[in-house]
DNA sequence: GCAAAAGTGTTTCCATTACACCCATGG
DNA sequence: CCATGGGTGTAATGGAAACACTTTTGC
């Protein structure tokens, strides 16, 4: 095995992908575009392409979520350039199965990004159209999303995939899968889920986005103690908001703890 | 941007890396290869090689890891399937800033195997030589290392990196931070330890792993109520042993538990 | 007997839970 | 005034930390 045999260097195409999580109605989402090419043609795939040369692989990724979403990636620590509209992005995990793609060996390092409710996807310039799917409906899984009638949008069920949801393409279930697996966890011992929110939130908006991804109900007063007993989790951005109602809530912003210790304690299923 | 326009596919090698972490005389430690080309030639660095064509990643890591060790990997959940010879393998991270390797675009899926103490590491085909070297002596870790005084092997001081250790070629310093990291991590919660350990081991052993990974003291009283009173970690095997000294230790196997709820808690550096 | 490692029992402490209760707003 | 969500107080629970103490071997 001589590892710089010129004949042992098989050519690769090497690809990003990415899971782009939010949260919209109360509901784990995840941003898909449908393939206006072969293979897969007409089905809904996870948004990506291909790495350039000279290009980062985190760039890459940064380069996609832009195209796709507008979201300006930052690096979990530095602050948001532009507070508002960034977005957590780190790499997940990465997909080179022999025969992934029926064309030609290629290579995927997905990507995790988390964002805040954003108001309607723009599709790339490759993609026909773009939309954001329930976790659930593209998994199967046996979600307890309940409150279907909070239309709050316009006529928003565009896309046409119906209930039982037709799979992705490629391997692309599995990397959502893994996306909304690794989200799952993380937001447990780190202070993302605050990468789901607005630049100010409600102590009330984050409990909401940890139910709706870890789709559990959490007891409000008690998560209140915790988030703002922790640390460098919130800090107090002034103001307060009625938004949701009742009375006013305190504004807060992201501290910068990133880890939680101890850890926000996921209820059993 | 048109992704399948075949200029855009910028060819790249792909390679696995493989850190793989044991521990030995208490210490954490890792097998590292001595370079025999261009570039960083002479260097040390962590073993891997190219994927070949139809070969799945997973696969090019088991293949590397045999190669250089002579252990078999098992996937996590699966028995071992030649008990006491099995490493734990798992996907790390991956590697592809352009400028990586001065000689072309290399991406490198990164692996993580966790392995019992082994006799001597035997080189892989294409390295001089190979050999365990502690995390701490390649990370610059200012290591509570200690007991250096405890000896046991032959003359084992091969290799001759000394005590200041010249960095790892390309970026696998790098790798092998995040590895350490996760195995850090990752024996927080979840059964992998154990991985680290002959397939018959006691408390104390287990307790000892723990202690090396981590480079912290841990309560063996605490310690001990703790992993035999989590239901599924630990199995009784039968007989007894001294081989640690003092009064004969109860013999345990792993058992089927992987996942540890509630964790093992790391104290406070 | 003595050192060393294995195990058991017990107390203290702290975080989470579960739930009663009050606050401030919109309709 | 009442529904809605925000926020505080408090007792019960349960795991972990700290440490005294007993057990069983090798030397």
């Amino acid at each position: 095995m001589s590892p710089y045999d010129p004949s042992a260097y098989p050519p690769f195409a090497v690809t990003v992908d990415l899971v782009v999580l939010t949260v919209r109605r109360h509901a784990l989402c995840t941003l898909i575009v449908k393939r206006g090419e072969a293979p897969f043609q007409g089905r809904w795939a996870l948004p990506g392409g291909f790495v350039r040369e000279g290009e980062d692989l985190g760039a890459a990724a940064a380069r996609e979520l832009v195209e796709e979403t507008g979201l300006r990636a930052h690096d979990p620590g530095d602050p948001p350039p532009v507070p508002g509209n960034g977005a957590h992005l780190e790499q997940l995990a990465t997909y080179g199965a022999p025969d992934r793609d029926p064309r030609m060996r290629v290579v995927s390092v997905a990507h995790l990004a988390l964002a805040p409710d954003l108001p309607a996807p723009r599709a790339g310039g490759d993609a026909n159209s773009a939309r954001w799917a329930t976790v659930g409906e593209l998994l199967g899984e046996d979600g307890p999303v309940g409150d279907e009638e909070a239309m709050d949008g316009g006529t928003d069920r565009e896309g046409g995939v119906g209930g039982g949801a037709e799979p992705l393409a490629f391997d692309h279930a599995q990397i959502l899968a893994d996306g909304v697996e690794r989200a799952r966890s993380k937001i447990e011992y780190s202070s993302l889920a605050t990468a789901f929110c607005p630049p100010e939130f409600t102590v009330g908006e984050l409990r909401r986005v940890y139910e709706a991804v870890w789709g559990v109900a959490l007891d409000p007063r008690n998560f209140h103690r915790k988030v703002t007993g922790t640390p460098g989790f919130l800090v107090p951005a002034g103001g307060t908001t009625t938004r949701q109602g009742g009375r006013p809530a305190q504004l807060f912003r992201a501290g910068g703890a990133t880890l939680l210790n101890p850890p926000m304690l996921r209820p059993e299923v």
